[in-house]
DNA sequence: CGACCATTTGATATGGATCAAGCGATGTGG
DNA sequence: CCACATCGCTTGATCCATATCAAATGGTCG
C-alpha cells in the first residue's frame, strides 16, 4: 500500500525551519521534514512524539476500522497542525496525501514553551478547539444524505484551501469516500449530478469549479 | 419543547463552588448553578460567555440540521466540562438531560488564570484533547452499522459513567438516536437483538446491565 | 500503442428509514 | 380505586438511498 518505508522524524536538528519563524509561536522549535507520497508519518499506537505543522503538500488521518474500511478523520493543508493526542498512543495513523513538507516539534519541547509562554499555551489551546469544531462538524456532515456530505465537503475544502471558486483536490475519490463515510462510486455520482445541475464543473477530475456557491450553500443549509 | 424558559447564568456570584474546590485549578473560580430537566443552557448562535462543568445530572449539546432532524454533539456526566468554542458565538446548543447542577465559569476569568497558572492552562488543553478525542470517536461511531454503533454507545457509556456493569441512562431512546444518527425504531431493535443474544439486560428501558462485556467488545472492535 | 490505475456509469441487493400499530408504565380525574 | 389519557418504547410491514457487483471509460506513463 505504502510506496516507502515509513520516515522517522531526526532526533538530531538538520534542517532547522527558515530564520524568519517568529518568535512567541511554536514555529520557533522543530525541524523541517519531507515525506513521499503515500508515506507513513506515523501509525496507530506508536508512541506520540511529535507535533506537526504541514508547510507544503497535504496530510490525511485514519482508522482502520474491524470490517477493513477505512475512516478518514481529517485532512491537513499547509498551515494546519495536526498530532494532538489525548494519551500517550496515536489513536488514529497520518499519511501523506502527496509529497509533502512538514514542521516536526517535539511534544515536550512544545509543552515546555507553552509552559513557560502563555501566549504559546493560548495559540495551542486555540488550535485544539478549531480542530475539536472541525471534527464535530464532521458529525454534522456524516449524517446527512450522500449529496449533502459531498457539497459540504466541498465548501469545506474550498474555504480552507482560499483558492476562490477554484478547488484543486489533492486527494483521490476513495480518501473522499473515506472521509465522508460513502463509497467512491457514490461520492462520484453526487459530483456527477451537481455538475448536471450545473453548479459546479470538472474540469479533471482533480479540479473543481464551484459555479454557483447559492445554490450549493442551500442543499448544504 | 422546553419545559422553562433559559435560565440565565448570574453576573454576580451568590452560589460559590464549595470551599474544597482545589487551588490551582478551573474549579476555584465560578458559581454553581441549577438547571431543570430540558432547560436551555445556551443556544445556537449565542454568545461565548461560560465555560461549563457537571457537578449533577447530565447535558446533551446538539445542533438541528436543516431537515428538522437534530444531531446531538455529545453528552456530558459529572465531572466533564463542555462550552469550548472556537470563535465568539455558540456553534450548538446545550440542554440539561435531567435536573443538573452546573459550575459556571467566565470564559474570560478562566483565559486569565490559565495566563498566570500554567498548570491551569495545560489542564485546559487537556481536557479540549480529551474532548477532540470523543468527538473524532463519534465519527468512527456514526459510519459503522445501527448494531454497531448502539453497541459503540453502551461501552462508551459504561466506561464513562463508571458503574460496573449496570447503565442507568439518563437520556431517552430519542437522544440516543439523535447521538448515533440513527432513529429511534433502529435503536430500539438494536437492543433488542443485544438482549435476544444474552448480550444485554434490560430490567427497564432506562436500565442495561452488560451481561457479556467480551461479546461486545467483539462487536465493537 | 498498450498496460495500468482512477474514475464514471449501470444493474441489483440490502440496511435502515418510514409509516403504522401495539404495549406498558405513569399519572389524573371521576 | 379504577377507567382512561398520555408518553416513551417496542414491534411489524413496506420503501428507498446507498452499498455492492460489474463493466466501460479515460488519463498517465513506459
Amino acid at each position: 500500500m505504502l510506496t516507502q518505508a515509513t520516515i522517522r522524524p531526526p532526533t538530531s536538528r538538520q534542517n532547522l525551519p527558515s530564520a524568519s519563524a517568529p518568535a512567541g509561536t511554536i514555529d520557533m522549535i522543530g525541524a523541517v521534514m519531507p515525506f513521499a507520497r503515500n508515506a507513513e508519518i506515523y501509525g496507530e499506537n506508536d508512541r506520540v512524539e511529535y507535533l506537526y505543522r504541514v508547510l507544503k503538500g497535504s496530510v490525511r488521518t485514519c482508522k482502520v476500522l474491524r470490517d477493513g474500511r477505512r475512516q478518514i478523520a481529517g485532512f491537513y493543508l499547509p498551515g494546519d497542525v495536526f498530532g494532538f493526542e489525548a494519551g500517550d498512543r496515536h489513536t488514529l495513523s497520518a499519511e501523506a496525501i502527496a509529497e509533502c513538507q512538514l514542521l516536526v516539534l517535539r511534544r515536550a519541547s512544545v509543552a515546555a514553551l507553552a509552559a513557560r509562554d502563555s501566549s504559546v499555551a493560548g495559540q495551542l489551546w486555540a488550535m485544539t478547539i478549531a480542530e475539536l469544531q472541525r471534527a464535530q462538524d464532521q458529525v454534522m456532515l456524516v449524517v446527512r444524505t450522500a449529496q449533502e456530505r459531498v457539497v459540504g465537503f466541498l465548501l469545506e475544502i474550498s474555504k480552507r484551501s482560499r483558492d476562490g471558486d477554484q478547488i484543486n483536490l489533492p486527494m483521490s475519490r476513495q480518501d473522499i469516500a473515506d472521509y465522508l463515510g460513502l463509497t467512491i462510486e457514490t461520492v462520484s455520482r453526487a459530483l456527477t449530478q451537481l455538475k448536471d445541475a450545473k453548479m459546479i464543473a470538472l474540469p479533471t477530475s482533480r479540479h473543481i469549479v464551484l459555479r454557483d456557491r447559492e445554490a450549493l450553500r442551500r442543499l448544504n443549509s
